[in-house]
DNA sequence: AAAATGACGGTGT
DNA sequence: TACACCGCCATTT
């Protein structure tokens, strides 16, 4: 326990609503750390608290999908995404759109 | 305690 | 736009 930060990382993300996504970057500057976009990751990988965090509302900064311990790999990622609402520019989310802000 | 790892991000080609 | 390289940080071994 006391990693404060993966933990920061998962109630930031029980923010996150459906239909919403956040990139790895924007979550770590919301734990406080700016720039551990790859410890991000690496938390959802390692501990996915599973269904209690929607590690699947996670994408790049670019929009595009990186990776998915889950099922299906990225690929079910997508669909689960597109499932909820999010608007999706070919392979890329449209962080235009459905980039949901942390700070709210 | 030190080294290696990884679901990133930005920039260059 | 796609691919490659380097730099960044926290976690794991």
């Amino acid at each position: 326990m006391n990693k404060k930060f993966t933990e920061a990382i998962y109630e930031l993300l029980r923010t996150v609503p459906q239909g919403k996504v956040v990139t790895y970057g924007d979550l770590a500057k919301a734990a406080g750390s700016p720039g551990a976009a790859r410890a991000v990751g690496l938390a959802m990988k390692n501990n996915p608290d599973a269904p209690h965090t929607p590690c699947h509302r996670v994408v790049a900064a670019d929009g595009s999908l990186h990776g998915y311990s889950g099922a299906g790999g990225v690929n079910r990622k997508r669909e689960m995404l597109i499932a909820e609402g999010v608007e999706f520019y070919g392979d890329r989310v449209d962080l235009v759109t459905a980039r949901w802000n942390l700070l709210s």
